[in-house]
DNA sequence: CCAACCTTCACGAACGATCGTTAAGTTAGG
DNA sequence: CCTAACTTAACGATCGTTCGTGAAGGTTGG
């Protein structure tokens, strides 16, 4: 169990930098939103980059849990995993709009070390999407003959969601992630497979 | 025509700001990269602020001028004109990305009343795709049942080309731009209409 | 038992650096 | 002469960071 203080400081440091941004962000107003002083702050965390970098790692930290929870309950056929991938993704930047804006916008943010290590991580996250469909292609189920091109546009759909999607808007999550598992499955061109009885 | 120096101010605010932010971003660094005192800069800006909103401004023409420019050249159909766009808007992302990325991340900068400008002419950019989006499903072109969605996925799609693209990428922007169109109508679910003799 | 000691968590004050901004003055061209 | 273009110098504010202090709580040695 995380102390008290640091999430409340990093909850702190979230909306802070989710609102304003890093480089606008005041480490002074963080700590006075996690209702400590300012040198409280460094007794958790050695600097604004940890701060940032601590973030970044928590988010996607969840976010890959969330996946993986997601890709533990479905099948192995390739439109199940990318529609659960999918599915997790849009929940996911709905419900944690803050904290995926933070992980999408602040990785220019990082210095150094912590910056390649991040991008070690993103680009291990893009597997989630790539492995389902390469394989839905191999299997003859996806159709479409730019593989790359539609995975960026159904990770770029997922991505912009914590950008628009209100709560309180006219359409739920829960229906959105309908329509983008749907969607997804269009831009792959998916064509269910007969069974082999049917096709002989 | 514009002053020599104002244009290599907005260029050297247009890098500092795609780099590092609006946030991080110094005006001291702003000026030397185009070459004069930070005060030459007080000369024809106000200050931090407008520079960004001449920033945000300049792309913003600039897009529009590209998006409206295509639709000049293309027919009243609306796969015609869906397509004009998405090819349209592709190639700015991909030759302006840090034009671009600005236009797309620091509309949180803005503050006040320029903040409530810039995003009206967003909104009126959006109806670039939703005009043409919505003719194609009143006009039985486009199948989709979910216009919004779509038009949300195909938005982010092309947004998202500023973010990875590279020009010296084993993709040519040519053909990032058929495969964009392509995937833009498999989005809507777009089936050619029968021309009116075949249909009797 | 108790005193000495350590670690944890927190505070206010101050550091030097850099920030955005302004003022006053200089130069060049019509 | 005037104005546009640009300079150096400095302003106060705020930045991220560091320092020294101390209260609380547990651990250890005599």
């Amino acid at each position: 169990m995380r102390p008290a203080g640091q999430t409340a400081l990093l909850e702190a440091a979230r909306q802070e930098f989710a609102e304003r941004g890093f480089g606008s962000a005041s480490i002074r107003d963080i700590a006075q939103r996690a209702g400590m002083s300012l040198s409280a702050m460094y007794h958790y965390y050695s600097g604004k980059q940890e701060l940032l970098h601590a973030l970044l790692d928590e988010g996607m930290d969840r976010y890959v849990a969330a996946v993986a929870d997601a890709l533990g309950r479905v099948s192995e056929s390739p439109a199940d995993r990318l529609s659960a991938v999918v599915a997790a993704t849009t929940r996911f930047r709905g419900e944690h709009a803050a904290r995926s804006n933070i992980l999408l916008l602040e990785e220019r943010s990082l210095d150094g070390d912590r910056l390649e290590r991040y991008a070690r991580r993103q680009a291990e996250a893009t597997n989630f999407f790539r492995d389902p469909i390469d394989a839905g292609v191999a299997s003859g189920e996806f159709l479409t003959p730019y593989p790359d091109e539609a995975r960026r546009a159904v990770i770029a759909m997922c991505n912009a969601v914590a950008q628009w999607y209100r709560e309180d808007g006219p359409l739920s999550l829960d229906a959105l992630i309908d329509r983008h598992v749907e969607l997804a499955l269009t831009l792959v061109d998916y064509r269910p497979q007969r069974n082999w009885s049917a096709r002989r």
